[in-house]
DNA sequence: TATGAATGAGGCTTCATTCAT
DNA sequence: GATGAATGAAGCCTCATTCAT
């Protein structure tokens, strides 16, 4: 038996990019295949269903993707408001590579009304980010509003993030982040 | 002469709330001629082509449901808090009637990367709801101020939208416009 | 009851020049109803059939169109050699005029296989040009011999009106008269 | 990795005599995969357009049938009466196998008006057939003449096809044969 | 007769998925 | 596992023809 092309790792970060910018309905699996430099047939190997394949691209990225965002909402070396700058700048990098977009976001209003089992780990990911955002603002606004606001934070960021996409400007992004910060430090 | 079936408004009004729900990829003609009680022959002979059709509706939804929610910012009857409140109150009721989604942001999401000519009249739109936004504003932050916050306003909106159809809870919309009233207010 | 807005005789002209271009197949009934400056649903009361039409085009075309080239072979105040100029020069108009063929070749071609029985009226055409031509060389030739030659002719006519299709070049149709003719004065 | 059901080849001369009999409007992606004895799913496995076939359809039958036809002019071991001689059989046998027609005549009138990209391929055959024939004249009438003659002998060639097929009568292409013949000898 | 609207059938093409080596 | 080939279903669109005023 040949060795896999292509770590499972490495194929659904190309799947999740591919996703992200043109969207379930809008990337087929020649589109997939072709970003994994596979013919289609043996991407067939690996992934042998669309829609099973989403819904591993949509864990994956929870799992290696935001996780990378929401840990450091628990670094407690650093301020929450030094914490929140962090998160901010890793949310611009990961919104932003290759091209504008949430996943979540983008995949989510594919599926609302078709697939909605999709939802499941969509909103298992901006409840992750929701907590992560909240334990930033705890110190300052006691759990319930943290988490009042985080949850509008989210909000917030994905509108960012769709503004951004649709004026390709992702400074727009950067917005939130300062806003929030503002904020932030004018609680204490 | 033979009647129509179905007047160009109402195949407009219902294509727009199919391409709401669904997205453009999504959508298939197939759909949008069922949703007129149409045979897909009968519908192309109304629309010829999706992407003209899609251009079209959205056109139409900015002209026909849009400015129905702008205007409201032009009554100078009413104070800028009325104007916002009762902004806030046709916006819930155009972003989840029937299904929860903004059909200018469910759109862009599919054509950002491929079907850029759409993004125009996505863009117009999206320009001329933070102009009506910032007419409201405007009063207590000045010109440049309540252009800025507006343009914000719209993306907080659209965020908080598809939070709302992804956790299928309509309030969520209403949460912007109170922050917003909140802080309109507070900077008399 | 309201006038036709077009004759019969002007509708069939104007869909044999049609036919002529597109063929059979390459021509759809919306074609032919706006060469005749006619909504579909009112072409559908002159005819309500294509192929019937068709088989009227070409016999139309045999009448009005064939007669005036082949009547030429009748006058008998012209000399052999007089008479076949005048019909290479009426070739020339009716194979090239708007656009360069025969009708009777390009629809024989879409025919053959699929819709026999538009070959009668076809090859009635093709008998008419060919007596035509051999009552100019029936004095040189004896009957036997200028039927032969006469329908050999109409090959090479057809054949040159082909290439000149093909080549954009309405000269090599008289080439095909100038070689007859040469011929016919050398067997004097 | 599945053998394939049929060579490009094979592929290639089915549809070449599909077009032939009916032409380019009057054949569908559906009679061509069936002439192929494969779904119209996996004809679209080998060729992935319509016209994009017809284009390598026209080349193939350059290159693979005309030049058997045009080779012959090249034999020096043969006289031009004998290569003209063989010229005639082949071409009799190339153009009214399995059915009456010359591919580049019967695609010439469908695309002439629609479809001129198609014209280059066209010509280009009917050039090096006349480029062929001109070789077996040249001797005779020398370079010049040669050429005027050999196009001309085309056209005479492409009108006999055409007659063959409407009369159902493949003896026709032989007189064309004959003619020359006799032609050629008479000029020693 | 004139016409805009309606429509079933069919044409071209793409897609997700499976097969066989 | 890798791959070129195969395929039914479906998607977009056009066509000849009919309907109803």
């Amino acid at each position: 038996m040949r060795p896999p092309k292509i770590t499972r790792d490495e194929l659904l970060a190309r799947c999740s990019q591919t996703f992200r910018k043109y969207g379930f309905h809008g990337t087929t699996m020649d589109m997939l295949a072709t970003a994994c430099d596979l013919t289609k047939a043996t991407f067939y190997h690996h992934y042998s269903n669309k829609d099973e394949l989403m819904k591993d691209v949509l864990v994956w990225t929870h799992e290696r993707i935001g996780k990378a965002l929401f840990n450091i909402a628990d670094d407690e070396r650093l301020s929450p408001a030094e914490r929140l700058t962090l998160m901010g700048k890793k949310s611009k990098k990961l919104f932003q590579d290759d091209a504008i977009g949430c996943l979540m976001g983008v995949v989510a209003i594919d599926a609302t009304y078709t697939k909605n089992e999709l939802m499941v780990p969509i909103r298992a990911f901006l409840d992750d980010w929701a907590l992560a955002l909240s334990k930033v603002f705890v110190e300052a606004l006691g759990k319930p509003e943290a988490k009042r606001y985080a949850r509008q934070l989210v909000g917030e960021y994905e509108g960012a993030i769709l503004m951004a996409r649709i004026y390709n400007d992702p400074g727009l992004i950067d917005a939130v982040t300062q806003k929030a910060l503002a904020w932030l430090k004018s609680t204490i």
